[in-house]
Formats: C-alpha cells, structure tokens, sequence
DNA sequence: TTTTATTTTTAGACTAATCAAAATTTATTT
DNA sequence: AAATAAATTTTGATTAGTCTAAAAATAAAA
C-alpha cells in the first residue's frame, strides 16, 4: 500500500513525462513538488526499491509499467471526483481541483467503478482533460490552442491548457466554457489577439494569452 | 490542520465518552486505537497541548469544546458518506464503513454541506445513526434493543447496536434493515430467542443476541 | 582540456507517529 | 499501613518525510 506521499510524487513523474517521455530531473520534480532536491533523491530511491520507477544516479527518472499505471488510475480518480463535484454538487471549474487532490487518494476500486457508472461514465473531466479508463487508456481528440485557428472558422471549446482559479474564473466571466461555440471576428497580428463571438450572442476581444490557452476544434 | 491521526484521536475519545461524559483512560483508548498505552500518552499530550482535550497525568482525558466540535463534525462527514455510498452509488450498509473513515478525513465544509443539499439533508445514516447538524446537534429518537419489547408488539427498525459486516449481512439474509416492520409472535425466556415475523411475510427464529442489537420502537 | 558553474547526492538533523521496556503513580489487597 | 497489582508515563529507538549544508558528479565555458 503506497503512502499519500508516494503517490503523489508517482503522479508528478507521470505529468512530467507524459508529453516527452523523457527522464525526468531530480530539480525538475523538486520544482513542482515544491519539495527539496534532497528530498526528492530519498523519494526516488524508496520508489526504485519498489519498483515504481527506473531511478539512475544524476541520470533522473521514469515510471516503469506498474509505477506508470498507478498514476493513470490517480490521474482517473481525480479527473471522475472533478465531474462528480461539478455535476452534482454544483461546483464550478475552478472550485475543483484542491478538494480532487484529497478525493483522488481514497482507496477504493470498487468505489471509483461506481462512481464512474454514477456519472454516466464521461470521457472528459470538467477542464476538458481526458478521463482514463480503469486499464489506462485516454481519448484522443483532435484539438488546437485556438491562436492557431483562422479568421472566420466556428470553433468549439474542447479545453484549457491553464488551470488557475484566476484564468477560469476569467473565461466563465466571458461565458466561454467547455462546448461554448466561438465564431473568428478578427486576428489581430501585431498584439496576437482576436475578436471572437461567443455562442452567436456577444463580440469579444481575447488577448494573446487566452488566444494560447483555449483549446478548440473546427466545427 | 489536524493530521488524520489526531482527528482519529479525537473521534475516539468522542465516541469513549459519548453516552457516560466521564474521563475516559489511557488504556481505553489504546484498546479501541490498537496502538500502545504509550502511543496514546503522546498524543494526548499534543492534543492538550492544542487545547483539544482536558489531560491531567494519570487521570484520563476528556474533549474541550473546540475538540467535541471537530469530532462532532468528523461523525457529520462519516455518516453523510456513508449515506452518499449506499443511496447514490448502490453499496449496501456493511460495505460502506471503511470507505467512509476514509472520505471523512476530506477537509471542505463547503464539500459537506453540498452533499448534505445533494442527499437531501437526511438525519440518519444506513445504519440508522443520527447524523450532527453542521452545528452539532444530534436528533434523539425512542428506541430500545427488541429484547425489550413485548409479544404482540408491531415494531419497527430503527438502528443496530453492531456495524460488524457479519452482522449486518446476517440481517440482509434476514431482509431485515432499517425500516423493516416486526411483530413480535413469541418470546423465549429460557433462551432469550424471540420468533418475529418480518414485514408481514414470513416469520424467523432470532438469537438473544440479534434482539439485543436491534434497535426498534413501536409503531 | 582545464576551470567553473550547475545539478544531484550524501550527511546530519528535525518532526510526527509509533513501539517495547523500564520507571513511576495509583489502586487494591493483605 | 505496608505490600502487591494494575495502569500510566517516561525513556530510548525506529520509520517516513522533510530540510540545510557539504560533498560529489556532470555540464558548460574558457
Ligand atoms: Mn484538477
Ligand atoms: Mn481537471
Ligand atoms: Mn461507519
Ligand atoms: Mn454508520
């Protein structure tokens, strides 16, 4: 039985490593964890003693097949507790996450099976992020940030790549929310921003940093 | 933030000194823990230390009021979970316990009282316990164990006095639960057993120690 | 290819929670 | 009231997780 602690150092690996599937460093967990150096090289060894991670010295890490497997399934946990949280408790998206981080370490796999039937068995969490299946596998989808969309395309709002209370916070103020339809009024080129309408309703102009953010597809 | 541990402590000493309000011992707690005498020592000396508990040398501890109120809350969670697990995602009562010493470690008062809402504010968990108002208050009931009770007397069950999961499946073989009506048919004095019949459908032979742990009132 | 800078590990120490064994206090018998 | 028994606390250790500071390895620059 893994402790909070190892689990969640496996879930850091995991988010690590997820695009790259590279090593992971030592510093670079150490930064995310918010954790020493010096802590993070005990952790990594307890891990490789369990088997949960292939650890060299001054070489960094990775998940081995079991280790990578646990953080899929804390990835799904988490993700199914965001859904429950938002559809049936009525919380909003950027209310979330924090309550997510406790749910997603109870112990339970019966618990977490009926708690996906429960909600209708989703693919998507509340930020658009994919829920994994009980033996690991996430829905692809075809999805840009939407600086990369042209002017005039229908867009929907497929995800975000920013989490932060403040940004979601944000987009609900604009009434862009995962499956809000957005129309390209307008590129702007020399600031990077775009005037888009939301849902057929209203006009608005998003600066660059949204523009990077907002995940989208054609429709 | 109390740890888990201490807010099992306290749950402890509450449940200790529920019903007498004495000072309970050293060794009382240590019993129902499973930990030693001198595990128990030390934490109770922190918990007096953060005025959670009333600890003098020798002579046992009793709970502050800020202490009784956390582990009033602790029993709030526990018992709302419990009926989260049962009614909405399908467990059955002798399932549901050690999932819930889990989830009640779950630090958001927000989270609990959404849930309260979402399970439209019952006052009693599966087992028929009654679960605290946010401030605290306990819903008191008549009842008493069915060995109490007369022949001819139609009851119905309230409670049960014994949350082992043996017991509790024993009772659903039974279709015996909370709610169920009973008429007393005979009453055994020379074994304490008593012949009842079960929601006017068929009548069963219960132990002594069955009708001491039901708790029932009449209807 | 040395030297310097950066990263990573080791060494030593701290807190929380735990235990067994020894010491102390309280309770119960003689 | 003294002796004995039982309960409780103290002492000294252990494990998990953490840290700072020193040492070692690797990477980058001269
Ligand atoms: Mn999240
Ligand atoms: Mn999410
Ligand atoms: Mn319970
Ligand atoms: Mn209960």
């Amino acid at each position: 039985m893994l402790s909070f602690t190892e689990e969640n150092y496996l879930k850091c690996i995991f988010k690590l490593t997820e695009k790259t599937n590279h090593r992971v460093s030592t510093n670079a967990i150490a930064k995310v964890t918010g954790s020493s150096a010096a802590s993070v090289t005990d952790m990594l060894k307890k891990l490789a003693e369990k088997e949960l991670v292939d650890y060299a010295r001054y070489k960094g890490v990775h998940l081995s097949p079991t280790g990578r497997h646990i953080a899929t399934q804390l990835v799904r946990k988490h993700r199914l507790w965001e859904v429950f949280l938002v559809d049936k408790l009525g919380f909003s998206w950027d209310e979330v996450h924090d309550i997510a981080e406790e749910l997603e370490h109870i112990k339970s796999d019966l618990l977490i099976e009926r708690m996906d039937q429960f909600l209708g068995l989703p693919k998507f969490d509340p930020h658009g992020d994919p829920i994994p299946t009980a033996s690991g596998k996430f829905t692809i989808r075809q999805q840009v940030p939407m600086n990369k969309a042209s002017q005039g395309q229908r867009l929907v709002v497929l995800g975000v790549q920013e989490h932060s209370k403040a940004f979601l916070r944000y987009l609900d103020n604009l009434s862009i929310h995962i499956g809000t339809q957005l129309v390209i009024q307008e590129k702007n080129s020399f600031d990077q921003s775009m005037k888009v309408l939301i849902d057929d309703k209203h006009s608005q102009l998003l600066g660059e940093h949204i523009c990077k953010k907002l995940l989208v597809n054609e429709i």
